[in-house]
DNA sequence: TATTATTTGTTGATATATCAACTATATTTG
DNA sequence: CAAATATAGTTGATATATCAACAAATAATA
């Protein structure tokens, strides 16, 4: 189709890059896992790296909401990959870790992750991920920036 | 919190960029128009500009899916914001118009669409933007590149 | 210590994403 | 023209996002 962008701005074109990459992370995924979500994924990666966390904490890291953070926990307890135990310290949070299945599942996934990675990124030099990464961050920070006026 | 992203990649650091955007849009829209979503407000922006086009073409064009599509021109009808009729030629299409509320409502976000732009945007020269949105798209071709070897 | 305020997580409601099955209509083809 | 195929859009199921209300537990404070 030869329509310009809806809105004429990269903007358009950032969520068309992550709704791409997200959909290839998903097709590798299902590869080499049954019935498993890029998010309940990812948050089996941070689980493992940070089992101390909270969900509030996890939810913030993956720039998530509590509530999806309860909802994805529950469908990985439902699936057995995680268990929720009590917390010795404070009785409203849970301990969160992976079961060995839980574990299975994350190693047969080790690779897919790195796959999903170099395949996005394959030709860009360093130099232009750093100036990319850069450019983000300044976005980012434009858009976290509370309102001038109320 | 001193925690190193998940994916150690700046694929993590475009999602936080793309969420942080629309919350950024989502706030702007509420000041202006009451109970209309990003997803809404883009549609009612396409369909104005495009309005011959049908709802799976404007699905393409903004990377949604036409079930998506589909409900999100539900609720805009039920809002009064827009009409969708018989199409001439076509039966199994239909033939969608903004309503005089509908125009309303764009009209009164005209000025809350530049302003997210511009807002994202500040401070990132010419050059930058021209390198972002080239990497960008090389990060899309990428992504749509089906895999090598299954 | 009793009260108040804060924090952690859950739940409900609504919107969207994705996939698959489905209906109705068009188009192609034999 | 009839049958097969393709296309447009809908609907159901499930997952996630967001917001608000909520319960339970903890922390702060008077």
């Amino acid at each position: 189709m030869t329509i310009d962008t809806p809105t004429q701005t990269v903007l358009y074109t950032l969520e068309q890059a992550i709704k791409t990459y997200r959909r290839l992370c998903q097709q590798n995924i299902d590869r080499v896992v049954d019935k498993l979500t890029v998010d309940q994924a990812l948050i089996l990666i941070v689980l493992d790296k940070h089992p101390a966390l909270s969900q509030q904490q996890i939810a913030e890291l993956v720039f998530k909401d509590k509530a999806s953070l309860t909802r994805i926990i529950e469908l990985l307890v439902q699936k057995g990959l995680l268990t929720r135990g009590m917390h010795s310290a404070d009785r409203r949070k849970f301990e969160l870790h992976l079961t060995p299945q839980g574990q299975h599942t994350l190693a047969q996934l080790t690779d897919t992750i790195l796959l999903n990675q170099r395949t996005a990124l394959a030709g860009l030099s360093e130099e232009e991920l750093v100036q990319f990464h850069s450019t983000l961050q300044k976005i980012i920070a434009n858009c976290s920036t509370p309102a001038p006026c109320a």
